[in-house]
Parts: C-alpha cells; sequence; structure tokens
DNA sequence: CCGGAGTTTTTCAACGATTGACATCACCTG
DNA sequence: CAGGTGATGTCAATCGTTGAAAAACTCCGG
C-alpha cells in the first residue's frame, strides 16, 4: 500500500492539493472535479498517511484509554464501550494498561506516546488522583473514577458515596444487622469513598459500626475478596451479608462462601458493585450497583473531543453517571 | 510537550544528529556526548514525535490485534497478554473490535489504519481464513485460530482437535455416556474443528454418535451456551455430559441448569475451553481447556516482529500451543 | 471586449525525525 | 610527522500531508 496523495493526484489529472482538499471536505470544489478524484481514489485504494496527516496537522484522532488491566472484565467492559463510543466519532481508542504500576501511571500523564495521541482518558489507580495536577501533562485529560473536590480535570464516575449507601441499605432492608464491607482498602481512592456510604448507611439504619467488618487491601480482584470472605467467616461473629467494593471481588467472595459449605444470601447475603456480566450468570446470580457504561462511556469520550477541538467550557466538568441498584439472586431478589 | 530533537541538542550543546546517533544506538560515540545528551533528553523530557518517525523510517513500533470483541473475557485476557509481550519489545498494541463484522474484517486486512500499524495479529470470526490471501493485505499478518491447511500466514493456535478429542474423553472417562457438545456452529470453523475432536472421541470410546446432542450456532457467549442447555435438557432424552466448545458457553450452560433445578456434575459433568479466570471461580468451577496464553501471545508476537524484519523463514509457520486438561468441580475433579 | 468579483486550483513551504555523503577535528601510532 | 581512526558536525533530502497564499479560471455587467 504504497500508493500517495500525488499517485492519486496524478492519475485524476489534478494537483495532489486538490485531492487532499478533496478528502478533507474543502467546501469550493466542482462535482467534476470532485467525482474524478474519488473515482482515482477508489481504483487506487488510497488511504491516508496517518503519520503524515498527523505531523502536519498536529492531531491524530486517536486517544488513549489508560486503565490499570484490560483482563479485568469491569476495565474491559469499559474499554469496549469506549472503543465503540470513539468509533462512532472517528477515533481510534489505545487501549494501556498501566498494571496499577505508579511508574506507568506516570508516563500516561507525561504526554506519553511521543505525542501521537490527542488526549488520554484516565483511570488512576495507584496516583492518588489530587496530586494530578495540569502540570503534569500536555494533553486534555477525562479522569474516570472516584471524584476528588480539588481536581483539575474533567471527570466522570457514578456517585459512590450514595450508590454505596443504596448497596448497604439494600442489605438492611432484607433484615441484616451484621453488615460487612469488603475492599476498604483499594486504591485511588475508591475503598474510603465506598466505605463512607457504607458507614453512613449503617448509621442511618441505627446499626453499629464494627471495625472488624472492615476488610480488604488494595487488591480488587476475585482472590482477594475470597480472602476476605474467609477472613469474615472465622470471625468469632461472622458477618450475615457483606457489601464487596467490586463485582470481582464479590465473585470470590461467594467462592469463599461455597468452599465454607455456606450460601448465599441464606447464610450470608451479598451484593456487589460494577454490574460485570459474570455476575449475571454467576450462581447465584450477583445482587450489584449497575453503573450505565454506555453512557460513561459516550460522556467522557464527548467531553474530551470537546476539550481537544477546545470547544469546551473554560471550567472543569464533573460528570454523574447514572446508575441503578440490580437485585438478583444473592440477596434473595 | 512541544521539546523537538533540536531543544535537545541545544541543551545539550550538541548537533541534532548527535542527539539522533544517541537515540538510535550509533555506535561510535563517547561516553561524555552520550550522557550529555541523556542528561539533556531526561532534563527537557524529551520524547520523539512518532509520526515524524514512523513518516520516515516506514516503521512505527505500533501493530494491531484485531478481535471480535474485547470484553468477552478470552480475548481481554489474550490482549492483556498480547499487550504485555508487545511491551515487552518496545511495541505498542493497537485493539481493534471487529464485533464480528465482516466490513469490520475487511477493514483489518486492508492494510488499515493507514500505515500506521506495522503488523496485525488477527482473530477472525466471520471471515472464513481460508479465503484469506495474501493479495489481501499489505502488512504482515499472523492469524490466531483454528488452523486451516491452504493459509497462506504465519499461524498459532492450539490443536483444536486434539483438545477436544481430550476434554471429551475425559468425560467418557469419568462414566458418562450421553454426551452433548454445544458451539457445532461456531464461526471462523472453530465449531466444525472441534466437533471433529468430539466425534472421534466419542467414536473411539464407541458411543454412539447422536445428532440431537449437537447444538449451538455461531454465538459463543454465555446466553447462547444457557440456550443450547436448555434445548438440551427438553431433550427426551438428555445428556449426562456436555462439552461446551468454550468457557463462556459453559458457564450459560451451568447457569441454565441450575436454574432447571440440576446440578453439575451430579446430573450433567460440564467442560469447557479456554480457561478463563471466570471458570476458576464460578460455582461449580468449570473444567477446561487450558491453553497458554502467555505462551501464545509470546510465540504470536515473535513471529510477527521477524515477519515484520524481514528476518523470519521464508515459509509461513504453524506454531501449536501447549495445552492441558484442567479438571475442576464441573466434571466432578 | 474589459474589469472585477468570485470560485477553483495550484504552488510553496512547513511539520519533526532520520539518513547519507562528506567535512572536520583531535588523537594515536609507528 | 604522515596517515589512520574515531567522534562529531554540516548540509540537504526525504517521508506524505496540509495551511497560507497566490494564480488561474469563470462569469457578469457595462
Amino acid at each position: 500500500m504504497a500508493t500517495r496523495l500525488s499517485d492519486v493526484a496524478a492519475r485524476a489529472g489534478v494537483s495532489v492539493k486538490t485531492v487532499s482538499n478533496v478528502i478533507n471536505d474543502y467546501p469550493h470544489i466542482t462535482a467534476r472535479t470532485r467525482a474524478k478524484v474519488e473515482a482515482a481514489i477508489a481504483e487506487l485504494d488510497y488511504t491516508p498517511n496517518v503519520s503524515a496527516r498527523s505531523l502536519r496537522k498536529g492531531r491524530s484522532d486517536f486517544i488513549a484509554l489508560a486503565v490499570p488491566e484490560m483482563a479485568s472484565p469491569y476495565f474491559a467492559e469499559l474499554g469496549a464501550a469506549i472503543s465503540r463510543a470513539a468509533k462512532k466519532r472517528g477515533i481510534t481508542v489505545l487501549i494501556d494498561q498501566t498494571e496499577g504500576e505508579a511508574a506507568a501511571e506516570k508516563l500516561v500523564l507525561d504526554g506519553m506516546r511521543g505525542q501521537l495521541i490527542d488526549g488520554i482518558i484516565f483511570s488512576p489507580i495507584t496516583t492518588a488522583p489530587a496530586r494530578i495536577t495540569s502540570a503534569d501533562t500536555a494533553k486534555p485529560l477525562v479522569l474516570l473514577g472516584e471524584r476528588h473536590p480539588g481536581g483539575t480535570f474533567d471527570h466522570v464516575a457514578v456517585d459512590s458515596v450514595q450508590a454505596s449507601f443504596d448497596a448497604t441499605m439494600h442489605l438492611v432492608s432484607i433484615g441484616r444487622r451484621r453488615i460487612a464491607a469488603i475492599g476498604v482498602g483499594g486504591g485511588a481512592g475508591t475503598g474510603s469513598v465506598r466505605r463512607k456510604g457504607y458507614r453512613k448507611a449503617l448509621k442511618a439504619a441505627g446499626l453499629e459500626l464494627d471495625p472488624a467488618l472492615e476488610v480488604g487491601g488494595s487488591g480488587y480482584h476475585r482472590e482477594d475478596g475470597a480472602a476476605s470472605m474467609r477472613e469474615l467467616l472465622a470471625l468469632p461473629e461472622p458477618p450475615d451479608a457483606v457489601f464487596c467494593f467490586n463485582d470481582l471481588m464479590a465473585i470470590g467472595a461467594l467462592r469463599a462462601l461455597t468452599d465454607a459449605g455456606l450460601s448465599a444470601p441464606e447464610d450470608v447475603a451479598v451484593i456487589g458493585f460494577d454490574d460485570i456480566e459474570d455476575g449475571r450468570y454467576h450462581s447465584p446470580s450477583l445482587s450489584t450497583i449497575s453503573a450505565d457504561k454506555e453512557w460513561l462511556a459516550e460522556n467522557a469520550v464527548a467531553l474530551l473531543l470537546d476539550r481537544i477541538a477546545g470547544t469546551g467550557e473554560a471550567d472543569r466538568r464533573d460528570l454523574t453517571v447514572p446508575y441503578t441498584l440490580t437485585i438478583r439472586e444473592s440477596t434473595g431478589g
């Protein structure tokens, strides 16, 4: 595919610039010329060279999505949604796995990838979001994940406190009194924000807060959920319900429950957060907080493109993703 | 980030050429100069402009991975592995979702992305692999998925027939006599190849082949597996074991089983294919064919880079991914 | 048939990094 | 001290595309 603009031009009998004009929808072109050029393009199967174009224009129509790990179902689903949303607008998404490494996250922030990308959608995990300032990056950036009042960037996320409150209240509403939380140590503020909602709910329900029931470190994987659940079950007085700060841990927790010969929701009710597809097919199916990922993707992309085009408002925007409480078997749905 | 090569040169007090030499590992450079230049690069936080470099060199160090959908756990895990393998070699992976659309797949094959990428790792689904010829693409290409004798490209895959044989024989070995197969209509040859292994095993075990036990269309998702399982359970003589052609369907099948008040492995033993993480944590945990994804990723990337560098052997290579039969609860492990 | 107002098309020079041919030096060696 | 070697610099060209500006063309009224 060595077809260049000049080849097309030669074929169509016009100048290189005219071909470029046709491609870029320059208004003043005769129908005749346009037709000729388009025919030549079709015949030669021409595709513009992205590198050259981006070098000249300073725009590449590539954006990066930086996530901790793409194999994690939530991020995989998110990535798919964002890719789709971007494609609709003629934008290509480049996915970056930071693998939870601070170094990799820093790389993302430093106008990484040698100016190829026009902007970044960033889901931080190690980098304390508050510490990210506009000085750190030259590229437009949209943050996903927990909100942070002092931030300088556009931001899209669920109201985690409220959602966690709802999840916990749901456990209360089905009669549970000893409700645990898994994932309180979670990265990038997730743990503390969701715990806030959890505690608020306990208080609202008049339940006592037992520190022994708040468990979980920074990992948010299945095995972390399983380990936390085992820890809880080993307590002198185990919980009768657990709110896991994400679905992946909830699935691990359910597994640990089964391994212990117990079952959900009878012995322990379990609710997660994220609504990943696995949860729907799990036995028992998993109750969860279901954020609208399509909405999130659409808006994150739109926000970023606005910023890139410079048409966005001057001050940063904070979008809140709609969510619903989805009740399934794991809480007796 | 408007730092250019010339800025670095000025800062280091050397010529642009020297900086370029340092970056590109030109042999004759004093340690002093190299140090100076490297210091300048670090201070200015310089990153070469990818567009300019790729325009000039004709190499971008980007490769594309084209998969049907990245939200599907198998592809997500594969994508993660390939990204990692590529990163080790200084290559960036661009993931493309074809969403099972023939048009999108065709786009991938037409030296898509305007010459930005150096090569493609392609996991086809609608495009009949035999139909892909080197005439269709100008870029080096490595195919994943079922093998096809007539192909013209390098290829990496599990020996699906053998693996399916093993999976089926495992069901036989635990005493099952009425063994069904789910996914026989699967895309890009997967269905027919795995069915071949399945049938071979039945024959080897002296079991009769019942066409009613071979079900499933082209979809390979959880809901397809669930639907197929329901279909099987509705038979006058339902199966006592099922081999699902991928784990996702197996999970759906397990769910359908549960919904019908039956359980695995007691009523119906279930085995899948792929060893996705979900399967390990499912209740019951899922027996499966576990292909070495890291191996697959490493080799697919290495093969492609060889091809790109032109150092590969002239004739196409066909690599077979090692796998193991992993027995878990769903078959009584 | 000319001048001017558009409209359409072309010419020219970047964008930033790399490379090749060659010119300089500064040393070192015999 | 001539000649060789190693290290760096100069200069110009190149990759394919596009913005700015200039040139060529069309059309119309006078």
